[in-house]
DNA sequence: TATTGTTATACTCTATAACTATA
DNA sequence: TATAGTTATAGAGTATAACAATA
């Protein structure tokens, strides 16, 4: 055995040169990474990603509707159901009758909630700061305007 | 109704600022508009993302494994079965036997395949650049540079 | 024993469509 | 008629686990 490689020299050596030509490809492998991360952190709450999507923009948005935060969301109503029956019933949200309109609920966070949710906010940011560390804070800049350029020129 | 709005002036103003301070978010809804761009590529060939992931890569690696694609992809072994199946089921590629070991398969894009390849990468390339229009290409090399970088930081 | 490919299964995420109650 | 929320269902997409053939 002494020093040999446990693979030989000429161990997979593949070429996905086309592949990672195309941004959807680089930008799903980058996306996976900082989505398994955040994950980690989520798991340990008990919350999904899109779970707790919501529950920020609730936190910012008192009283919004579900219709609303399904535009937020860029989501379906039928799924914003889902995802605000699970935070209320965490008691993290609660559901609010409003006045003039007896369609429509207004969201709200409960004391609960804002402190999962600034809790939460702290713990996944150290994790990006973890995560980006190889960055520095003007190409952390730089990555955001992109991403958000490439967003916005949906057709 | 005359020149009134169809809706109030105070309409849907929704803050996501907290959710938008998160890479992971930045780059999910960025991710969406290209990859829906590239399924209506695709979709036009019948043809899934991974489906075609796993094309661009037998193309440039002639009488790879099934478990080198699994390798190549970051997917399951199992997950390559499907993929093979179909790409081989369309004429696409073969399943070549090996000698010397008789558990394996080379893979191997057949001339079918490396046509339809060719136009779907032309055709993609395409798209990506009107879906890119807006960055120039430094801006495109800054992102494609970056998003690796961001990869390559995985724990 | 370890590895390749396979099968069966299950799980996550989300959309679609049909419904209700209100407006 | 139109809208908010709901329900049931279905479809991607992928992983997990157990297995057969071969090394």
């Amino acid at each position: 055995m002494a020093i040999s490689a446990s693979k030989p020299a000429t161990a997979p050596q593949i070429d996905d040169t086309t592949l990672r030509g195309f941004i959807g490809y680089t930008m799903k492998r980058a996306y996976m990474v900082v989505r398994n991360d955040m994950h980690r952190v989520l798991a340990e709450h008990d919350l999904r990603v899109t779970t707790f999507s919501a529950l920020c923009i609730i936190a910012e948005n008192s009283d919004l509707t579900q219709t609303q935060l399904a535009g937020a969301l860029k989501i379906e109503r039928s799924s914003v159901v889902v995802v605000v029956d699970e935070l209320e019933g965490r008691e993290l949200i609660s559901r609010n009758r409003v006045e003039g309109d007896r369609r429509t609920y207004a969201l709200r966070i409960t004391l609960k909630g804002r402190r999962l949710f600034e809790r939460i906010v702290e713990e996944a940011k150290q994790h990006e700061n973890a995560l980006l560390s190889d960055l520095s804070d003007a190409e952390r800049e730089t990555l955001f305007g992109l991403l958000k350029r490439v967003e916005n020129s949906a057709s």
